[in-house]
DNA sequence: AAAAAATTTTACCATTCGGTAAAGTTCAGC
DNA sequence: GCTGAACTTTACCGAATGGTAAAATTTTTT
């Protein structure tokens, strides 16, 4: 398994995590656990967690397996390290949305984040993908109370947005997942987008994000 | 891994697929054919096709590994024939799309289609994610192939009609995907739904329909 | 430059996994 | 109710997998 993404870089590329707790890490931790992390994402987000190795990952990271278990203690460490990460990470953008802002800029700003993140990241998007298809056993904590009680606040802005009549009155759950729907795919379905339209595009989200907006910007009107 | 589906009943059950080229299926064979397509149904689709063993099928299908593999010569042959079932069905609803018909009802009876099978058959759906966000290496076939030449030949349709002022103006690829993404997205993201409003809904598809008919009423209109 | 700490390698191990051989059992047609 | 075919079980096997022990090497500290 060859890859050398080095732009975008890795979400979670710059990470500082103890090997026991808090001790000061030298610079070959540094650079063997960024190595391991970027490793893990690309083997992890193409795999999943049960279909992917440690010899897959050891070698994709060039280090051997007993090397890469001196700095996590199993494969499941990696994978937690990893997603916990990328969890972070991943409710920003709907925590960013202010209620104090106005209904339309901040809900689009929403989805030109999500865009992004999809096009910028898209490891990390099927990272997340695999986990929910999957059953989403691994994340259960947090999708039932970040996500949640960020979504359910979240949504209560949007109610009142839509009872201020700056937005068509739509159901604040249903709009929110439509977006994760359209953002997501196309990070997540790349593949049969790209084989879909093998003779036509190079790059898969090409004219994804103004189809997208334009998109969001007639369900939105009131 | 406990599976009692029997309603909706899934799309592959009524197969008849040859042991070896076209003997003529004896009750035990139908029956026991018939356990293990649902059986692998099920584990393939929440673990990926790595991520599943035979013993997990074989337990789920109530019968042993050896008897299994009687049946089937391998894991393989019975996730080819798993996808190859469902892929005929998975095209059916973009090519039910009549370019003689009025482009809104046609195109709003797909997003019902679409819909119905979200609802009606999530397993696959996730089976099909799985294979999708894992790089789809095990359908490029029938991407580069079927797929891509029926929503070729759709998108023209779909452009005549922008043409003849029925429609908005839209890139129909991305107007395909977004349907794509918003109704696969329940069946494939169903357990982040359901997480994320546990106290709210028992039904991870409540309100979807409505909400992603209205959505593309106003997408679509001209 | 010696001692201590950190890192890497070598050589394993137990379990799981996909798959096979062959004997034993049940079933369908006569 | 006998016979051959279909089906099932038992007992395995070799490879892959997650993980460990401990020796060997490199790096850092003194």
């Amino acid at each position: 398994m060859e890859y050398t993404s080095v732009d975008p870089p890795a979400l979670v590329s710059q990470l500082d995590m103890p090997l026991e707790k808090t001790k000061p890490r030298t610079r070959i931790q540094k650079q063997n656990i960024a190595a391991i992390m970027d490793a893990a994402l690309e083997v992890f987000s193409a795999n999943g967690f049960r279909g992917s190795t440690l010899d897959q990952i050891s070698q994709a990271a060039g280090i051997s397996k007993p090397n890469l278990l001196y700095y996590f203690n199993s494969k499941q460490a990696i994978h937690v390290q990893l997603l916990s990460e990328l969890l972070d990470v991943w409710l920003a953008p709907l925590r960013e949305m202010d209620p104090q802002g106005d209904a339309q800029v901040e809900l689009m700003a929403y989805v030109r984040r999500k865009l992004e993140l999809s096009r910028n990241f898209p490891r990390e998007s099927r990272l997340f993908a695999n986990e929910i298809v999957q059953g989403a056993p691994r994340i259960e904590g947090f999708l039932k109370n970040d996500l949640k009680s960020l979504l359910d606040e979240q949504a209560k802005v949007i109610r009142t947005w839509m009872d201020d009549g700056k937005l068509a009155r739509l159901d604040p759950y249903h709009l929110i997942f439509s977006i994760w729907a359209m953002t997501q795919h196309y990070a997540d379905f790349d593949a049969q987008i790209r084989m879909v339209r093998a003779d036509q595009i190079t790059d898969s989200h090409d004219g994804a994000e103004e189809f997208v907006e334009s998109v969001f910007r007639k369900i939105l009107a009131p």
